[in-house]
RNA sequence: GGGAUCUUAGCUCAGCUGGGAGAGCAUCUGCCUUACAAGCAGAGGGUCAUAGGUUCGAACCCUAUAGGUCCCACCA
């Protein structure tokens, strides 16, 4: 019973192998691929000392995340190195994860309360908690079975999440130990304030965009009623919160005002006339209202005169209580009484349109408020310099290295971070506060008692900006702070991939902490790439709805033809644009591997194609391919090797739709259709050793038809994916071999170029002669007979040695040592025929006159390496031997 | 205001350390040739933004100019 099942089974495989589908469909083969990879466990990487480590650490998508193209790109590019290092033989380590998203995550659960009608604050932090967890629990796995989608090799073992127990262990250390080195303080400064998410965010989460506005101009009267002093504002609903009017001091036009008393109009508060070097002097009126409370420029100016600081927003951006006529006005509808009451009151002088920009919540899109509170901060400048050095000496290197110089200007102009949130979805702050008698504790424990009066200690409510615990994310994954062995082995990893969109937010703070805490660089090697914009260059957005899905494509086309388009034909770091011709043309080279596969199967069990052959029963079309295949994958592997990973899927590309399947296949044809040809076997070992090397190179970018074949192709190995990386090899390299096959292609080129220009159609055979004085050519091209009959639509082939019988209205085509004679009678137009020889005429003119002038410059002769020189006088030859033989042939025809 | 980057075929883009301009798509011509019409064989099409410079030699290096994109800073 069980012996039928395997006779079956191989039965299936037989007819499977007979019977591949004409064309190739991505969707009835992925899902199984990838459920086998990971059955077999190939994704799985452990410390294992006798091989070399080589480290990825996933970039975490938000839990809130859908995958978008973004993704697509940044972890197709990740999965091509760690497949291509994984079959070179490395212990291959991508670790994936996801990140809480502090306000994006926040921002959905309360939204979806308000539809219930309910807010944070009615069910408390527990409850709020409880019910973001299990959000995630109900999400956050979305993106990750997204990715999988896309063939991502990730350890999924390892899976990791920024809020999990072992990541807030790794908070908590940091915290309290940059704390402890006083990096970490609590202060009162102004920061940015989002009015709609309700907490701070940081420098780098502030997006400035141009917004249209106005330009308020507003005259200030003196105390002692001796005049005005005129000044202008983007934002009048401030002064409500003046404390000061500033000018600068070497501005000789105020100097008499400073010190002089004004009355703040509508308010009619007393306020000084400051001297400040912020004021420009050339700006506007050269006058400047201070409001320290709502503007980060107004703020330092009255920490240096000591003003008064006066809030007259609430959290939510409204105008409190003290101001009983605008109070509970939102910030633009205050902006408007206001100036309506400085219009009555005389103030206002004119209003003029105004272009300005303005800061905006990276999240929600509302406008950002300064607003002065108490938060936490990371001291930056101490961990900045260690972050530039380590770059500057190359012990982290950016690809391309232009994005160093961007790494370096944030850095070197970087303020303090502001690292609080009043959130309640994150890691909560560790620092403890004790009511009674306002004792401060930082501790990584989880409750604390006041080391002063023994009361217990409240923990500070807010949590860290999500940011915090990313910038741990390369050592936290592996285990950081505890000592682990994959700490140890994986660490510092080997490349970050990421958009050049993120080294603020991300790279920079990756950077320094690592060496902060670590000691060391988190990874060698950060690769930069670009957006994936829309067809007219767009970046895809949500609010546009110009984005185009990732599992749409590859439901339509497979993942493959997703991958290979978003990796050719585009530099690191350069944005590309999507079109959906590309997919289709990535999916057609998919059917073109497809179908050559088909080819070599259905011929295969002509022959024995065992792994060994003997090399010397190789004809030199198959050296040929071997030679060609074997500087390929030395090629590519120096490509890879470089992340230039769109010039070497390029040169995969190219050798198998061109060389291998347009010349090699249609060469071996005749032999395998021939019963009697002995050197089928050849062909056959040489086709399958050639196809399952290219697979093996194409397989990072287009894992799963690969694997499909692979599987298809041969029993030894189980998956390609765990096969070895084709190396050069010293054997199959044939320089003689192909030298003559380019010499055979030239010819051929040449007889289908004539004959296409005159509409021949291939069912009409034409005689062939070939001629040459080199016994050493004509061995080649009597060699070639059968190519000249299959390639080049030949009836009969002879090779002779000189002119002798051949028919004056022949159409002749001239190679470097030889020439081709086709008598096609009446199809023959000689004056036709004399007008190409002409144009050729001119063409090799045109090169000797370029190489004669390069060989007669002295100059040239005496810098220029000698292997380009030599190069040179071989092209001379080449072109005088071509330019005779043409020469001849346009007498022969005038006469 | 500072910085980065781009300008190459009709379109979108490659072109790695300077050594005779490439791909995909589009266009045109001819082919259903027993792996593939999602294919085959051909063809046309470029003052490599402009102007200087370095060099035996420049799309590539340097300078300036024009135009585009992006980032940062910000004059209220």
């Amino acid at each position: 019973m069980q012996n039928m099942e395997i006779c079956n089974r191989k039965e299936n495989e037989k007819k499977m192998k007979k019977e591949l589908e004409k064309t190739y469909h991505p969707q009835e083969i992925e899902q199984r691929l990838y459920d086998k990879w990971q059955e077999k466990k190939y994704f799985h990487a452990s410390v294992n000392k006798g091989k070399k480590p080589f480290t990825i650490v996933m970039p975490p998508p938000n839990i809130t995340g859908q995958l978008h193209m973004g993704h697509a790109l940044d972890n197709t590019l990740q999965d091509i190195l760690i497949r291509f290092k994984r079959m070179q033989g490395y212990e291959a380590l991508w670790l994936p994860g996801t990140d809480h998203a502090s306000i994006a995550t926040e921002a959905k659960i309360v939204e979806a309360m308000r539809k219930e009608g309910i807010t944070k604050e009615d069910i408390g932090r527990d409850k709020f908690l409880e019910r973001a967890w299990d959000w995630k629990k109900q999400y956050g796995g979305r993106i990750v079975s997204q990715l999988k989608k896309i063939g991502s090799s990730c350890d999924w073992d390892r899976e990791r999440f920024t809020m999990d127990e072992g990541c807030n262990k790794a908070v908590k250390e940091v915290f309290v130990n940059l704390y402890k080195k006083d990096l970490i303080y609590r202060g009162e400064r102004i920061i940015n304030w989002c009015p709609h998410c309700l907490t701070s965010i940081s420098d780098a989460d502030v997006e400035y965009e141009e917004q249209a506005g106005h330009f308020w101009h507003l005259r200030y009267p003196f105390k002692d009623g001796s005049g005005y002093i005129n000044l202008a504002t983007t934002r009048p609903e401030t002064l409500l919160g003046d404390t000061a009017v500033a000018v600068n001091p070497k501005d000789d036009r105020y100097r008499d005002y400073v010190g002089k008393t004004l009355i703040l109009p509508i308010v009619h508060r007393e306020i000084p006339i400051i001297a400040d070097d912020y004021v420009e002097m050339d700006f506007g009126t050269g006058v400047v209202k201070i409001t320290p409370a709502h503007d980060p420029n107004d703020f330092e100016v009255g920490l240096r005169h000591n003003l008064p600081v006066i809030n007259v927003l609430t959290e939510d951006a409204k105008i409190t209580e003290d101001y009983p006529k605008y109070a509970g006005m939102d910030r633009y509808e205050a902006r408007k009484a206001v100036v309506a009451d400085l219009e009555a009151e005389g103030a206002l002088i004119k209003v003029e349109d105004y272009s300005h920009n303005v800061g905006t919540c990276y999240r929600c899109g509302t406008t950002i408020e300064p607003r002065v509170s108490k938060q936490w901060f990371v001291k930056m400048k101490p961990l900045a310099g260690p972050a530039i050095d380590a770059v500057k000496k190359g012990d982290t290197k950016f690809i391309p290295s232009h994005f160093e110089k961007t790494y370096f200007h944030w850095l070197e102009n970087i303020r303090d971070w502001c690292i609080s949130r009043q959130l309640w979805w994150g890691h909560q702050i560790p620092a403890f506060y004790c009511d009674e008698c306002g004792e401060m504790a930082v501790t990584k424990e989880d409750t604390a008692v006041c080391p002063k009066c023994g009361k217990p200690m409240r923990q500070d409510p807010d949590t860290l900006d999500t940011w915090f615990s990313s910038a741990l994310w390369p050592f936290s994954t592996l285990g950081w702070p505890e000592k682990t062995e994959e700490m140890e082995y994986f660490y510092p990893t080997s490349v970050l991939v990421t958009g050049y969109d993120i080294i603020p937010f991300w790279v920079m703070r990756m950077m320094f902490s690592g060496l902060e805490h670590t000691g060391k660089v988190p990874f060698d090697t950060v690769l930069i790439h670009g957006l994936v914009r829309d067809s007219l260059g767009r970046k895809m957005s949500k609010s546009l709805g110009n984005g185009i899905d990732p599992l749409e494509v590859i439901d339509k086309y497979g993942a493959d033809a997703l991958r290979f388009t978003l990796v050719t034909g585009n530099a690191p770091g350069n944005d590309m644009r999507f079109y959906w011709e590309r997919v289709e043309a990535s999916r057609n080279f998919a059917n073109k591997v497809w179908n050559a596969s088909r080819f070599i199967m259905m011929n295969i069990e002509k022959a024995e194609t065992g792994a060994e052959f003997d090399l010397s029963a190789l004809t030199d079309a198959d050296k040929w391919i071997l030679s060609k295949c074997n500087t390929l994958a030395k090629e590519v592997t120096e490509n890879m090797d470089n992340f230039e990973l769109g010039i070497a899927v390029q040169k995969i590309y190219d050798f198998i739709w061109e060389e291998f399947c347009d010349w090699y296949i249609e060469m071996v044809k005749p032999r395998l259709w021939n019963e009697e040809d002995e050197t089928k076997s050849a062909a056959l070992w040489t086709l399958k050793t050639v196809l399952i090397q290219s697979l093996k190179l194409l397989h990072p970018y287009m894992p799963f038809i690969t694997e499909e074949i692979f599987c298809t192709l041969q029993e030894e190995e189980e998956s390609i994916m765990v096969s070895s990386w084709p190396e050069y090899q010293e054997k199959y390299c044939f320089e003689e071999e192909e030298t003559s096959v380019s010499l055979m292609k030239e010819a051929v080129k040449g007889i289908r170029n004539v004959r296409a220009e005159r509409n021949v159609p291939p069912s009409r055979k034409a005689a062939v002669i070939v001629v040459s004085e080199k016994e050493e050519i004509r061995k080649i091209f009597e060699k070639s007979r059968v190519f000249f009959a299959s390639l080049g639509y030949a009836s009969t082939v002879t090779v002779q040695e000189d002119k002798r019988n051949i028919p004056e209205d022949a159409v002749s085509i001239v190679i470097h040592d030889a020439a081709v004679y086709i008598p096609m009678e009446e199809l023959v137009d000689m004056a036709k025929e004399t007008e190409r020889l002409e144009k050729e005429e001119k063409r090799l003119e045109g090169e000797l006159k370029r190489v004669n002038g390069m060989l007669g410059n002295e100059k040239f002769m005496n810098k220029a390496p000698q292997v380009k020189i030599d190069e040179e006088k071989a092209k001379l030859e080449k072109y005088t031997n071509m330019m005779a033989q043409v020469k001849e042939r346009l007498e022969q025809l005038r006469k």
